[in-house]
DNA sequence: TGAAGTCAAGGCGCG
DNA sequence: CGCGCCTTGACTTCA
């Protein structure tokens, strides 16, 4: 059972997300800034060695800016030996390493510069996956409606078909909390052969007609789950509602899914988790 | 050293 | 039609 937290680790002060003002870029900051999060990454895998953590989510600033019109600093061939180190290690301990790019990456816009943005974002995000020689899937949402829902898909899907390949193999739809859910992304994983990460806190705020034990059935063994409790305007919790947690836990444990906290105080709350189904 | 102001980006929905 | 929301709140400047 794997069970993570994205990004950040509170306990220890680390972030796979340091990153900078776009006015200070230089190369001396990019370099800076990319050694930092290493550093950083390095002692969060640590950490979660030592609990057994073995999902954690790398944050989308880990090369900030990186697809941004200014950018030009060489960071593969900068940080390539230390990347292939990373990667061995995480190999070797059999971490799952996911990202999640954020709203900006919109594959079905009607603005053609902003889907060629979004490819070069998500293309900067497999080459650095491609670089530690991990597996690892980049999760992203479908965007947004247009007015029209069928054209906003076919649009999606046009543009999922002209990724290349190095994009295309590791990239997750995920079901949102207003516009797609999982019925629409199961349709448009099914006609791209896009990988799917069910959101359960998004699929009880904007449910479709499968039930939970169907979606469970329907992904099985490549269940992928994005894990949160909350209010109902989509806010996602302090901290684990450890009732919730347990109904949810029965629900799932017999598919052996990778489960990723989105709750805010992370490593906290993946760790009461273990120690729960541990007693259990 | 702490507080205030600012930060690359898209799209939706509320008022 | 402007603004807040999304998020990991964090960087930078100014006292």
């Amino acid at each position: 059972m794997y069970i993570g937290y994205p990004c950040v680790n509170y306990t220890i002060k680390r972030s796979t997300n340091n990153t900078f003002k776009l006015s200070s870029y230089s190369h001396q900051k990019v370099r800076e800034t990319v050694q930092k999060n290493i550093d950083h990454f390095w002692d969060i895998l640590k950490f979660n060695l030592r609990y057994d953590i073995k999902f954690f989510r790398l944050g989308s600033q880990f090369i900030p800016f990186a697809s941004h019109d200014i950018f030009d600093f060489n960071w593969q061939d900068e940080f390539r030996d230390q990347l292939e180190e990373l990667g061995e290690f995480i190999r070797e301990q059999e971490f799952f390493i996911t990202m999640h790019p954020g709203q900006y990456v919109v594959l079905n816009s009607k603005n053609q510069d902003v889907i060629r943005r979004s490819i070069r974002e998500l293309e900067w995000h497999a080459d650095l996956l491609d670089l530690m020689k991990i597996e690892g899937l980049i999760q992203i949402h479908i965007g947004g409606i247009f007015d029209n829902k069928a054209e906003a898909i076919n649009r999606f899907i046009n543009s999922y078909n002209s990724l290349p390949y190095k994009v295309r193999r590791r990239l997750a739809i995920e079901n949102d909390d207003r516009l797609y859910n999982f019925e629409d992304v199961l349709k448009i994983a099914r006609s791209t052969g896009a990988h799917i990460v069910f959101d359960v806190y998004h699929d009880r705020i904007n449910p479709s007609n499968y039930s939970l034990q169907e979606i469970l059935d329907i992904l099985k063994d490549n269940l992928i789950i994005d894990y949160s409790s909350g209010d109902d305007r989509g806010r996602h919790a302090d901290t684990i509602d450890v009732h919730d947690f347990l109904q949810f836990y029965r629900n799932v444990e017999e598919y052996n899914p990778k489960i990723m906290f989105e709750i805010k105080d992370k490593e906290k709350s993946v760790l009461t988790a273990k120690d729960l189904i541990k007693t259990k």
